[in-house]
DNA sequence: TATGAATGAGGTTTCATTCAT
DNA sequence: CATGAATGAAACCTCATTCAT
């Protein structure tokens, strides 16, 4: 499929020019900003001629759904990755289980952070250009969440457990991104919690959420 | 108190010709984020030159201070208001406590969400010239939580009240920030609740945390 | 009498204004040329207003008078005083006059450089504005180096005595303040002749040019 | 070789545009001074946009070395001419030949003086962006010096060769740049000497200079 | 009259995009 | 096709000068 503002790249070098460019565009977003990368610098990072840019992208806002397809793709891999799996064990319980969430969704953000804080930045920069995107992204999380609702309903005191995925999902996922990167310039300069201590905080405040009556 | 950048103006015309800057670039910043807002346009809707601009402040970069300065003023006067006075009646509880206090931040957002959303995205984007703004805007608030923590100790199982009353502040601000601001464009897009609605399963997440075992 | 540009100033405090504003240009003008002072800076070193500034100048050009004006005033001091007074002895020869002069020459720039290169400077930059004013300034250094020349006019082969005074004086000061006043930061950085050296050499030359047959 | 802030140009586009850019600044310097010239007007001159200067170089002072590229260019074209060779012949004498090179040195400044006096002009105002510029460029003036030096030692009483090179061509060319130059603007205007008498002037001046005891 | 705030033209620089080679 | 040079609009900032208070 090709998404907008990208266009085909159906032969063998113009695939390898493709992939030249968003790897090295991925490499940039780990420095700084979209705003703050230059196509040029894009183009040469990849070892190609700004030309060459043009040829395969539209114009340089092409480059924000490769965020978040980008994220996607690594949330998969992780999802699939013996450290993203999900597997409670016969004797776990809620607590346990969303303790071992949080401790996950931070492994994730320490990993694959530029990604998402890309993605958090544009939907603010430009949510114009986002559309759909979030909608597909959240859809594996919000399912895996369900799942956890519906293994543990007997705890579940939420009449909706539909939206109890969401909310839970949602809730975890902003907070912990907050702080897993933005710590330091933002608000939560003022916290002085360890991901584990702050993984910890984060699975109570969901347990309760959970089940409260 | 003149800050970094700001230059002192103790004229009183020099005074309403800042006044006009600040409350241009305010307006300003209802309709884009900072980077998207040029010089040339804060001086024309303040109604005065460029140069002008340039004999309130040191440079551009001199404005973002008053992106916090606002933030505090309002929050200041917010809780100075009876819509964000705090004050539990005798049948108070926790849990309704929290509640009242999810939707004064929910109306507060709603008001000044500009100034909010500025400070975020300028944290994120300059961090270099944020330095310390958030420590002293936190304060009050982080003052504020602890003195519900110290009300309700009764009900409260966390050890440290400190850590509880920032754990608190910092939960809540994050997630309903995020929500009231970019509940369209980020992954918030896929709750569909009510101000109210979220503000509730906010309070029973809270309640979670600090009543966890 | 009133120079061009400049605006009488009768009244005593006008006369003061007018006194601590050439004081504060001239100030500046030892650290950086002309063009790189604002009205601005010279208002604020003076202690008075831009405004004040204008009540006094027509405009910035009308301070490069002023550089000449000092420069006449320095170089007529220096000629009364001690240091600059000119008196052979008995026994003196024209050698001897020639290293004396040169000595003096280096002492004054040493002391009034700063004036001397701003007039050198602004004859190059702004050759327009300039006018008469080396004329009058000349006209005491061509008479002195004239008494000179007639003094030892047994010793000297020059046809033309007028011009020989005018061309010693002139190539001595050339010289000299090049040398003086840019021995860093020009074509003299590749001598490395101390002040005295150079006089010396200098003298060597005037006297080869005096007695050439 | 690639100077400092100057970009590669390798193609052949790439240099007709930094020739037409050369080109122009050099025009542009025979009528004004270099902090007169903006960027835009050397494009212009040029037949480019402003854009393409700043693809050529880094910025505006990127212009500086080449005012003594150029300079130095022309002074070695000029010394490999025949009006520049300097041949004494068989009958030659110190002081003949002396008058000789004050006259080659007379023409030179004549045709190239615009970029002699850009390359004094910015030693003194932006003496922190010259560096070694002048070494280079005095190296062969004073070897050449020094040939004559050696050439005509039974008639030069100097002590050391080598200072004696060094200050003759110093002298010489301050001077003579100083009059050339600056005759009707600065002190000059007080000597009224063709450029040949002045030339037979320094002529005298320096054989003083070289045979003094 | 003195002050210093305001003006605005002019300068430098950047960079997404186009296009000649 | 690929290259990278060229374009040009738009941004920031300065400062001599004017003018309201």
């Amino acid at each position: 499929m090709v998404r907008q503002g990208m266009k085909p790249a159906a032969q063998p070098r113009a695939k390898a020019t493709r992939d030249k460019l968003v790897a090295a565009f991925e490499a940039l977003l780990r420095d700084k900003p979209f705003e703050q990368i230059s196509v040029a610098e894009i183009a040469e990072k990849a070892g190609v001629s700004v030309g060459a840019v043009y040829r395969r992208f539209d114009n340089k806002d092409a480059f924000i759904p490769v965020i978040f397809d980008l994220y996607r793709e690594r949330a998969e891999a992780f999802a699939a990755s013996p450290e993203g799996r999900f597997t409670p064990g016969p004797d776990s319980c809620l607590r346990r289980t969303l303790t071992r969430i949080a401790e996950m969704t931070w492994t994730f953000l320490d990993r694959e952070g530029h990604l998402v804080r890309a993605a958090h930045l544009q939907a603010r920069l430009r949510p114009d250009l986002i559309g759909k995107e979030w909608d597909v992204l959240m859809e594996a999380g919000v399912a895996s969440a369900r799942t956890l609702v519906d293994l543990y309903a007997g705890e579940i005191a939420r009449p909706d457990p539909d939206e109890a995925a969401r909310v839970l999902f949602y809730l975890q996922n902003t907070s912990m991104i907050e702080y897993a990167l933005y710590r330091e310039e933002g608000p939560g300069a003022a916290l002085r919690l360890s991901g584990n201590a702050f993984a910890a905080a984060m699975a109570d405040a969901m347990y309760g959420y959970l089940t409260a009556r």
